[in-house]
Formats: C-alpha cells, sequence, structure tokens
DNA sequence: GTGAAGGGCCAC
DNA sequence: AAACGTGGCCCTTCAC
C-alpha cells in the first residue's frame, strides 16, 4: 500500500502541515520512542494522519539540542522533556493533539496519550483507541490477540509489517524504511476504525466504547502521576514479617521434623516449608489427617487439635506478607519520581474491570499497617473515596425489587435490614448471627452462590442452608426472578451485557452441567460487576473534567474505590469534586436505589 | 535458563 | 470439599 507522508523538521513546515489537517474530524496518531518507559526515553516522532495524507514529526529537530541519551535520572522531567515543552514551535501540534473536536484513533492509545502528555506537556483530546474497541468486540471469546498487527490481519485481511517497532528511535538519522513504517501505522488508522465502527453498531457497543475512549487519557495521567509509597515505613512494615517468618519458619521446621524418617533426624535434613508434597508429606506422618488441598480454610479447623498446622498457618501468613509485600515492590519505585507507576489494564477482564501489575495495587492487604505506606507527599493530602455497596444496589436497582430497594433506604446498616426482612423481624431484634447469614448472602449472591457453599462458609448444616436461602429468595421474589432470567437467557443468547451495553461472550458446552453452571453463574455476575465497572470508568471522565487545572491528581483505583492526591488547602474542594463525579456517574445508571459514596482526607491510605 | 502449570492467597 | 464472580503474584515442580 502506497501512501504520501511528509517529514516534518522545522517549525514553519508544522505550521504548515497542521494547518493541512486542522479541518479534519478524525486522525490516525502514533508516535515512536526510544523507551517504553516516557520517563527513561525521548519522545522522537508523532504521526498524525487522515488516511491519505500522513505527517512524521521528527522531535529531535525540535529539542533545541538537548537529546539527552541518559535516563533514569532523578527528577521528574529529562532536558528533552522540559526543550520540547518549552518549545513554542510545537504549539500548533499541541493544538491540534488537545483539540476534542479531533478524534485522534491510536493503537492502545495510553501510551501514546502518555508520552505527550509527559514529553510535550499535553493532553490528548478526543481519543478513539482501536486496542480497547477490539477487545470490546472479541469480548472475551477465544485466543484472539489485540496488537495492532492482529487487529488489522482480523478486520482488514491485511498483513502488518511491523519490524521496525523495535529498531532505534534514538539515531541522529532515521531510515527511510523507519519512517516508513513510522507514517504506515498513523496512515492505517482511519481505516481501522471504520471498519471497527461497523461491528461496534451492530454489536451495540457504541456507548460502552465512549466510556472506555474517554477513559484513557485519566488512567494515562494516573500512570504517570504515580502513588507515592513511603520507603522507610514499609521497610519497617517488611522487617516485622520478617522476624515473625523467621521465627515461625524455624519452629515449624522443628515440628514438622519430628515427622520426617530417621535418617534425617542425624542429616539435618531441612524441610522446604514452601514446598506443598514436602510439608504436606511431613504432615501425614506426624498423623494429621491432611485433606485434599492444605488451603487455608481447609487447615483452620485442624489447628485446634494441632499446633503444627497452627504453625504452619502462621508461617503461611507471614512467608505471604514477605514475599508478596515486601522488598520487591520497592523495586517498582521509579528513581525519577520517587512513586510507584503500576501497569493498569483499562479492560482487566471482559466484565470491564481493571488489572493492575508491577506491582499490583489492587491486592495491597487491607490492614494499616501496609495501607499506611501509602501516602501523600508533605504539603499534600489523599482524598479516598469508595462506592458503598454498589454491586448490590446495581443487583437491587436491575430486579426492581422493592424490599430490597427498601433496606438501602430502611438505615444505616444494610445488612441488618435485609436480616429483618429475611427473618420478619424489627431491625433491633436481629442477633448477630442472623445478620451475619444476611450479610454473607448479600455478598454471595451475586456471585451466584448457592446452598452447599453457604452451609460450609456458615456452618450451617445442608438443610438449614437451603431454607435460608429460600427465606431469602422468598424475601426477595424479584431479585430472585431477575437471577433466574439471567441464568435462563444466557443458554440462548450466550453471551451477558451490562447497563453500558458492555458485553461477555460465552463458550459452554450443553452437555456438560459443569461448564452450564459456570456460564450460568457467570452470567448473573457479569452485569453487576461490569455495570459496577461502567459506573467507576464514568466516575473518572468526569472527574478528570473537573480536577483540570487544580492542584489534585489521581493516583490509584481499586474497582470500587478511587484515590486522589491533592495540595492540603485544596483537600476540601478536591473531596467535593471527586463525590459529585461519583454520584453523578453511579445516577446515569442506577436509578431506583440512592447511590452512597463514602468520602474522606487523610494523609495516608486508610480507612 | 526459561516457561507453563498447579497450588495457594491477596484484593474487590 | 469449593458448583462463589473477577484479577495478579509468589513459589515449587517439571518439561524443554
Amino acid at each position: 500500500m502506497e501512501i504520501y507522508f511528509q517529514l516534518v523538521t522545522d517549525a514553519e513546515a508544522l505550521k504548515k502541515a497542521c494547518d493541512e489537517l486542522r479541518n479534519v474530524r478524525t486522525l490516525g496518531f502514533d508516535v515512536e520512542t526510544t523507551d517504553l518507559d516516557p520517563y527513561r526515553g525521548n519522545l522522537r516522532l508523532v504521526q498524525l494522519s487522515d488516511g491519505r495524507n500522513t505527517k512524521v514529526v521528527d522531535l529531535r529537530a525540535f529539542a533545541g539540542g538537548h537529546w539527552s541519551v541518559a535516563s533514569g535520572q532523578p527528577g521528574e522531567i529529562s532536558e528533552t522533556a522540559k526543550a520540547l515543552r518549552a518549545n513554542a514551535d510545537l504549539e500548533p501540534l499541541r493544538e491540534l493533539l488537545t483539540n476534542p473536536k479531533i478524534t485522534k484513533i491510536a493503537h492502545n492509545a495510553k501510551f501514546d496519550t502518555k508520552w505527550v502528555r509527559h514529553h510535550l506537556g499535553c493532553e490528548v483530546g478526543g481519543v478513539y483507541d482501536t486496542y480497547l474497541a477490539s477487545i470490546l468486540i472479541a469480548a472475551g471469546e477465544g485466543e484472539r490477540r489485540h496488537g495492532l498487527a492482529d487487529v488489522v490481519q482480523f478486520f482488514l485481511g491485511r498483513t502488518l509489517d511491523k519490524a521496525e517497532q523495535v529498531s532505534d528511535w534514538g539515531a541522529a538519522e532515521l531510515s527511510q524504511s523507519q519512517i516508513e513504517y513510522a507514517a504506515m501505522d498513523a496512515a492505517i488508522m482511519p481505516e481501522v476504525k471504520a471498519k471497527l465502527d461497523e461491528r461496534i453498531a451492530t454489536d451495540g457497543l457504541a456507548d460502552v466504547l465512549r466510556i472506555e475512549n474517554e477513559c484513557v487519557m485519566p488512567i494515562a495521567e494516573m500512570e504517570l502521576n504515580g502513588f507515592y509509597l513511603d520507603t522507610e515505613r514499609w521497610r519497617e512494615q517488611l522487617e516485622k514479617v520478617s522476624v515473625i517468618q523467621r521465627r515461625a519458619g524455624d519452629e515449624l521446621q522443628h515440628l514438622l521434623s519430628a515427622g520426617v524418617a530417621q535418617a534425617s533426624l542425624f542429616g539435618q535434613t531441612q524441610i522446604n516449608l514452601d514446598s506443598i508434597e514436602q510439608v504436606t508429606d511431613a504432615l501425614v506422618n506426624l498423623g494429621v489427617p491432611v485433606p485434599n488441598s492444605t488451603r487455608a480454610w481447609e487447615l483452620q479447623p485442624l489447628a485446634d487439635e494441632y499446633p503444627v498446622v497452627a504453625k504452619l498457618l502462621e508461617y503461611r501468613a507471614a512467608a505471604k506478607a514477605s514475599q508478596s509485600f515486601g522488598e520487591n515492590i520497592l523495586e517498582f519505585i521509579e528513581p525519577a519520581t520517587g512513586r510507584i507507576h503500576a501497569d493498569f489494564r483499562q479492560i482487566g477482564a471482559p466484565t470491564g474491570r481493571f488489572a493492575c501489575s508491577k506491582p499490583n495495587l489492587q491486592q495491597i492487604p487491607h490492614e494499616a499497617e501496609y495501607r499506611r505506606c501509602f501516602m501523600a507527599p508533605p504539603g499534600r493530602k489523599l482524598v479516598i473515596a469508595d462506592y458503598s455497596q454498589i454491586e448490590l444496589r446495581i443487583l437491587a436497582d436491575f430486579s426492581g425489587d422493592q424490599n430490597f430497594i427498601d433496606a438501602f433506604v430502611a438505615g444505616s446498616d444494610f445488612h441488618a435490614a435485609t436480616a429483618a426482612q429475611v427473618f420478619g423481624i424489627k431491625a433491633e431484634d436481629v442477633s448477630a448471627d442472623q445478620r451475619s447469614f444476611a450479610k454473607r448472602l448479600n455478598f454471595g449472591v451475586v456471585y451466584g452462590i448457592g446452598a452447599s457453599r453457604f452451609a460450609s462458609m456458615t456452618g450451617l448444616t445442608q438443610r438449614q442452608a437451603e431454607e435460608t436461602l429460600r427465606r431469602y429468595f422468598a424475601t426477595y421474589p424479584k431479585m430472585d426472578e431477575w437471577l433466574r432470567n439471567a441464568a435462563r437467557n444466557v443458554l440462548n443468547e450466550r453471551s451477558a451485557r451490562t447497563a453500558s451495553g458492555r458485553m461477555a461472550r460465552m463458550n459452554f458446552d450443553p452437555n456438560d452441567r459443569g461448564s452450564v453452571g459456570a456460564a450460568q453463574r457467570y452470567a448473573k455476575n457479569m452485569p453487576i460487576q461490569g455495570t459496577s465497572a461502567d459506573i467507576l470508568k464514568r466516575a473518572l471522565r468526569l472527574l478528570h473534567d473537573d480536577i483540570r487545572d487544580t492542584s489534585a491528581r489521581l493516583v490509584n483505583i481499586v474497582h470500587d474505590e478511587i484515590v486522589v492526591e491533592c495540595d492540603a488547602a485544596e483537600a476540601g474542594s478536591t473531596a467535593a469534586k471527586l463525590e459529585s463525579a461519583m454520584q453523578r456517574a453511579g445516577s446515569e445508571y442506577v436509578s431506583k436505589v440512592p447511590i452512597k459514596v463514602d468520602i474522606h482526607t487523610a494523609d495516608e491510605w486508610t480507612k
């Protein structure tokens, strides 16, 4: 495919090039960089294309000689980025990129927008992400990949050569082949978008795609912002846990060695305490009736009778803490900022939930000892907000069950209110057990819990569990009906949807009861979990628009929680903006039940 | 050495 | 004994 492209290396040509593209509504957009990390490398090329006319801007020519190859320098902004941000000659380019009326089509736009935000100093307005669109269309089905070459192959039937992607983008002179490759990646985007849009329309995914596209910039900024972690505090906590792990490990070693073969008593054979096989063997030799697995919930009942089991559980907890939440997390602190810049995958699950890695900031233990290490730097505050029982409110809204809705309106203690309804008593007469049953049912019901699982988690007999479930669903008949409908409809439709239209396709074998059951539980859960994700993403965009030009910065999200850092003096106004954004987003999808946002301001990421 | 699978466990 | 949904990370084990 022949394309026309122009390499832009001076201010005059840039102004002219941007003028040519200014009246176009959609532009293919791509960047080439010397690194994957915007804090470590340089932004070399920005490519914009209307499909026929492609401009390749060489930013090395605009850096005023500040093209440092050094990376990882302390200090947030590299000399090269500083020079580019300060260069007024780049204003026409920034205007094009910022203009929300001109849609920028990029593949995995989070990457490109991060580089533009950090190195050119502006946000990208009007994002269309072909990567996210492709994932929405696939809807979790199959093993399809979503790289640009894969998407081009699948939707256009053409082969895209990505060989130059990993070439040297820092070189003084770029090769013709590199520039052609760069131009092609931008030039092809309008065509890819056109094909994707056809499927988006027929699959009814336009609304959810808009939510996703509008969420890209907030997430890009969040990753650039990073979350501040107090290294000293983290190390102190790690030291405490390590001491416990060592002591428990020594004691466990001693207890277990009583069960190994005679020879090892003299041979000082060490049991690998992290080896399930070795530990299980030793426990069996000690006469412990080891269940099929050695998971904590299986071993717990044996802990009273067998001190070695109690010690194993103690060791496991400390090992998990020091291994998963230890020194390794400190290695993710970026030297340039002193902060943790985790990787958030915007559609991490087919339900629409985010996934987070390197490190996963969504699985930091809830205990204050860990959370309090994540904090606001001096002069700053954290504003922490989460949706209260958002999934249950969504279920109440979807089903329209009046009793369930009333429980939300009734009082401050939702679980006590449901217990009162289920057991037909006054709220003040609800026993601790009854409240506990109601609470566990409230949580379990959105996952499609069954009687046997409920029995085992509560200690009720199978019969009692069945009776309690029956009472629960009799109290909330329309909720029962909604869940049954979800389970029935999936058999024909083989997909489920959220309030925004987000879709999850399902493959199951109708002759395999296990796979049908799994699909039916998923069909109950996905619309609820996924609508919660829709709402959070919508809130992130509203928040993004409301805190622009303030000191507030998004620093973390955990499914139904948003953490914002801001100047101490702006904590009050930031909290108001955050709460309002979350409320409005919730109200867009939930109307029959009030949306409740719990919000507070603190120095540390704690309750 | 590397990578996948399995078991286990952290979050919501 | 996991038929309660979604993830990621750590360790061991085992194959290549």
